[in-house]
DNA sequence: TTTCTCATGTAACGCGTTACATGATTAC
DNA sequence: GTAATCATGTAACGCGTTACATGAGAAA
């Protein structure tokens, strides 16, 4: 719902070309967008026009010209009245467990496969999720309260991984249990 | 990426109407489609066209006429194949924590304010979870393995909202004591 | 020689949402 | 009398994605 808080949050820190806050979201494995051109640089446009932000053109020689966008007072204030707007519960897409709502129709070692395999995409997710907490990006000047606040985003979210990890792991070992119990039932 | 198979696999259970579906998918707290309209009756003629439903029309006096699908051999087929696509890792939108990320020029007060109002929002939502989680949806013969699926299922998305109430609740906590630590060191 | 980085932008498309439109019956 | 339920659908719009387009310099 707001891409352009997050662009403005940036210039926040420091001023910024739209490559730059191009290159901040994409390497973000948490932010729900993916760092799309079509949208930076129309949320810039628009921040503009709001004269939530100042720009200026830095002539390059043999380079595009860089336009740098700086945050204005309005900005600031526009952010600040932002950041205390009424919070809304996280939105999880679960894709994968439409699947699992269905998936009865499958034998037990097929769907045990099927877990592995969300097992290793979520194992693998929180693996760069990890990567990206170990290194800061470079922000200036961060009070002791902003770094603890950036550290507990950070572990929110591998926890959240690691409890879906965990999740799969139970289930797995539960339905193999299912599985040897009617076996046993079966062949008695 | 599909409310296509959202909806076959609802008609996996029984016949139905758009309607009948529409109100499934309104119910459900964790599907991440708001039933509308447009994209369910979009989707059933899609699903017809394909040969994956078959279509009856039940003329009633005095009300509508029901368009009643029913999935097919093909049908099953595709729903099948589909459970065993790829799956993909959970996508979080936390668009609160883009809001956190900005939030050190708030003080200590309207910080926890803002902490208590995601507390509440989160709770809310979890709350509407349980409720969802205990009542059973009418849903016909399931086998041991399929009521536990979705019982996990449903264990899965309270763990997840428990997880991130007690993440809030920490938060506040140490906040609160970085704040009286300043205070004291101040007054001293 | 090809690929990557810097740096700007546009076009086309798809998915999802809200709101609109109709119209009879039943419940409060 | 007003609202909700049943039951079908359409229109308009916004957000986000992928892909396209350009063009120089540096690195592999």
């Amino acid at each position: 719902m707001s891409i352009k808080y997050v662009v403005l949050g940036y210039l926040s820190w420091r001023p910024m070309t739209g490559y730059d806050i191009k290159k901040l979201i994409a390497e973000s494995e948490t932010l729900p967008w993916t760092a799309n051109n079509n949208q930076i640089y129309r949320a810039l446009v628009e921040l503009h026009k709001d004269e939530w932000v100042s720009k200026t053109i830095e002539e390059q020689v043999g380079a595009p010209s860089r336009h740098v966008y700086t945050i204005t007072e309005k900005g600031v204030q526009a952010l600040k009245s932002w950041v205390v707007s009424e919070p809304e519960p996280p939105q999880t897409k679960k894709s994968f467990f439409t699947q699992l709502m269905w998936a009865d129709c499958l034998d037990a070692q097929t769907l045990d496969e099927l877990l592995e395999a969300y097992l290793n995409a979520v194992g693998e997710k929180l693996f760069f999720i990890r990567v990206q907490a170990d290194e800061k990006p470079n922000m200036p000047e961060r009070t002791p309260r902003e770094s603890y606040l950036w550290e507990m985003l950070h572990r929110n979210w591998i926890a959240q991984y690691e409890l879906e990890l965990n999740w799969i792991r139970q289930v797995r070992r539960e339905l193999l249990e299912m599985g040897n119990g009617r076996q046993k039932a079966t062949s008695r």
